[in-house]
DNA sequence: AAAGTGATAACCT
DNA sequence: GGTTATCACTTTC
């Protein structure tokens, strides 16, 4: 149950956020709760790269209540609800650089019957293949925004080396003008969590 | 492929 | 106090 998971150290969240996306992939997202651990390998990612980014919520330096942990140091999650979906971040570049990166799927890894249980109904890969549903999962919630992922009860851990690595354009910013052409969504190629 | 759902917060009167 | 937009998901045609 409780093994020995190797949790990423407060610098590795300070490389560059393209890089950091590309690097989260094969790494473990962890969350305990009173039911236990749930754990799932993230296979796909998306940068977004705060003033510059038209699609990203921190785009022309937009500070509100919201976007206020992206202006804090790299390392602390950034949690925003849509609908009924909370989305997961991670928050990366140093401190007044609101950039931040969306794991937008996992593939299940430790506590498999809690996420079942969470996700009653569905089908297997439907558990985590999406931004809204592996945090609902993982139990990932707004009470988690702004919490450091370098410690219980949400945090990231050492996974494995992805042997084949895709890009392409990101998805669901439609109106974001030419921002939605960058390929800064990463995933692990032929992976069968990855959303779409 | 398309519509319906419906939480939060910004941006208007 | 109402309107609009948002880094989706589910169900239904």
């Amino acid at each position: 149950m409780n093994q020995a998971y190797e949790l990423l150290p407060p610098e590795f969240y300070r490389m560059p956020t393209l890089e950091l996306a590309r690097s989260l992939l094969g790494c473990l997202l962890i969350k305990e709760t009173e039911e236990g651990i749930a754990s799932g390998y993230i296979v796909e990612t998306e940068a977004y790269k705060g003033p510059g980014d038209r699609a990203a919520h921190s785009y022309g330096n937009r500070r509100t209540k919201r976007t206020e942990v992206m202006y804090r140091e790299a390392g602390r999650a950034y949690t925003y609800t849509m609908h009924t979906h909370t989305l997961f971040n991670v928050v990366s570049a140093g401190i007044d650089e609101p950039e931040a990166v969306l794991v937008r799927a996992v593939e299940p890894h430790e506590g498999v019957l809690l996420m079942e249980k969470r996700r009653s109904g569905k089908k297997p890969r439907d558990w985590t293949n999406g931004p809204g549903k592996l945090t609902k999962a993982l139990s990932i919630t707004m009470d988690d925004y702004g919490r450091l992922l370098t410690e219980p009860p949400l945090y990231i851990a050492k996974g494995y080396i992805p042997d084949d690595i895709s890009c392409g354009p990101r998805i669901g910013i439609e109106n974001s003008g030419e921002a939605r052409e960058y390929p800064w969504r990463f995933w692990v190629k032929g992976n069968r969590y990855v959303s779409r």
